[in-house]
DNA sequence: AATAATTATGGCATATATGCCATAATCTCA
DNA sequence: TGAGATTATGGCATATATGCCATAATTATT
């Protein structure tokens, strides 16, 4: 047996954070009247990672979110125009 | 030998606009008057990742972004108002 | 209802973000 | 100038974001 632990390493994942951005890029993209297939195409980034994102399963690096707004031609701060819900505790 | 093609799976890494949220983030914590020290502290975030942000040699996640956001305390869009670089196509 | 379109999931491989630790480089200021 | 503070870099381990491919589930359309 062996009840080591391996290392805690805690790496932050900001659940209702990413939950608040996927329902954002929702908006947007349902605005802008983009299917994920099609954001997926001219982004060039990958239908499953779309569904992904928008679903809060994943966390998006910097690069994947600046490829949405740049395809779906909205200012960036908008993007980010929503309430973040407090931390909890 | 081998010169086989591992498999080109290209993934995405936006170089200018990575740089382009490393000098915005840069101008924020000093005008909120946070050392890259108390930054890593306050949010739970190593230093090192902190520093390799703002030299824009990473690409953070949502995550990590918003973690800079709360404890930063500015709003998120806020953390976006710049100017994208265009792509470079 | 049947079909088509859209969205969601799952598995696998690979690249990389992050933590942690150490050290170097740069900047500040007495 | 020299010491302390701040920022930058490097290496290693681990978790995970992403691509790609397939399939399932859900929603729209006829």
């Amino acid at each position: 047996m062996n009840f080591v632990q391996k290392s805690a390493r805690k790496r932050i994942f900001d659940e209702d954070g990413v939950k608040a951005f996927a329902t954002q890029l929702i908006k947007i993209r349902n605005r802008e009247g983009y299917t994920q297939t099609q954001l997926a195409f001219e982004s060039g980034l990958s239908l499953s990672q779309i569904a992904r994102i928008e679903t809060g399963r994943i966390n998006p690096t910097l690069s994947t979110i600046l490829a949405l707004g740049r395809t779906l031609n909205v200012p960036l701060k908008d993007m980010f125009d929503f309430e973040l819900p407090l931390e909890k505790e």
